[in-house]
DNA sequence: CAGCTCACATACACGCATGTCTGTATGTTA
DNA sequence: TAACATACAGACATGCGTGTATGTGAGCTG
């Protein structure tokens, strides 16, 4: 069944050759949307920048819109696999809720992290499928969010403030605000993002050394 | 030379018909813009919107470009109007910088707020002249903020933290982002503006009623 | 009121990017 | 190795949006 792999070989088979080039283009396509955004992105040049031309491109995906789509689910699952663990294993909500904001800002490092504030902002309003699919990403974060925020206060971790709805909303803003604004400038990115964060919930400033359970 | 002043009489002078008509641009301008971004702007129906055809806007403005430089002007004005005289009238930095946050929180209430964000998202990494206005108006607020936090840093008011260039850019990056993302929502929008503010300053949370100076 | 200028509309030309179609080389199967 | 399927390149056709050039009516000036 399976071949030697040699990985520099071209002669591979024609599932690992097909995979291979999706993948080259997936990334130059969500370089190139986090730099020009969807309607400024030109598909002969991501082709070329994966090292291929737009015939491999419209082989693999229907159209530019399919790609996008591509794109944003394949960057939702990078996320899931980098950072929503991190609030999955932590031991209150509060503590989930501050390394959510951590775990973003390191995310944010690389720079496709800008690919879904990008595509939120150009399609905010709209009814176009690559939009809807990032709203909807985006409602299913504030809606876990939410109920961690009201978890917080319930227990009393977490004082009394504007309703967690909005307030999610607001801790969504702010972490990729952070993320993207400070993107790289370790390790401020992640110290403010805390601040911002423990600002938003009301908790008052950690200690100098900072660690959330440290 | 003034003329009497009947607003819904079409005769009027050409002067004053060339404003109206430039302001009326301009405003639906801004507000397709903040829907569609740059690149999806489509000057017809930005002209229709305002009640006019192409004609009239290459009549009024260079191109696409001149037109969205324009755009940005008058919001960086009305943004001034409205906005930072409240920091120049505070008595103290950390006042200035939640008065700061407070007021544009205020002043996303109305869509055109949206129209810095959406350009400087879409521009940023490019070298378009847009995006070099968008990217000047950002750098210079960003040094102001720097300068009112190392201020209260000196006076002891504001306590130690990442670098002011630093923390200036995540307090744009906040505040735009609570604006963005409720605009509308009052009372919450300022309420978590200011929040967000205090924690990136590393501020305590305020008292429940929470009015700066109230 | 005659001639000029301005505000604006309509029509045309051009470039650019997407999507499709056809051709070719490389793998796969009998 | 012959016949077929797949991966990809290149050329073509179309639509859409900007910028320009021309035309028309309303205001200004002698």
């Amino acid at each position: 069944m399976t071949t030697a792999e040699t990985p520099e070989s071209p002669r591979r088979t024609q599932a690992d050759r097909r995979a291979r080039t999706r993948s080259a283009l997936l990334e130059a396509a969500a370089r190139g949307l986090s730099e020009y955004g969807y309607a400024n992105l030109v598909l002969e040049r991501v082709a070329s920048e994966a090292g291929y031309t737009r015939g491999a491109l419209y082989h693999l995906f229907a159209n530019k819109e399919d790609l996008a789509l591509a794109v944003v689910k394949w960057v939702e699952e990078t996320w899931n696999a980098e950072v929503r663990h991190l609030a999955d294993a932590a031991p209150d909500p509060v503590a989930a809720l501050i390394a959510l904001a951590r775990g973003h800002a390191v995310y944010c490092r690389r720079e496709v992290a800008r690919v879904m504030l990008t595509l939120r902002v150009e399609f905010t309003g709209q009814s176009h499928p690559v939009g809807r699919a990032i709203s909807d990403i985006g409602e299913e974060f504030i809606a876990h969010c939410a109920a961690l925020i009201s978890a917080g206060r319930s227990s009393g971790a977490i004082p009394a403030g504007p309703p967690p709805q909005e307030t999610a909303h607001a801790y969504l803003g702010v972490v990729e605000a952070v993320g993207i604004h400070l993107a790289g400038q370790a390790p401020y990115d992640t110290e403010l993002a805390e601040r911002a964060v423990r600002g938003l919930l009301g908790l008052p400033p950690a200690d100098q050394d900072g660690q959330a359970g440290g």
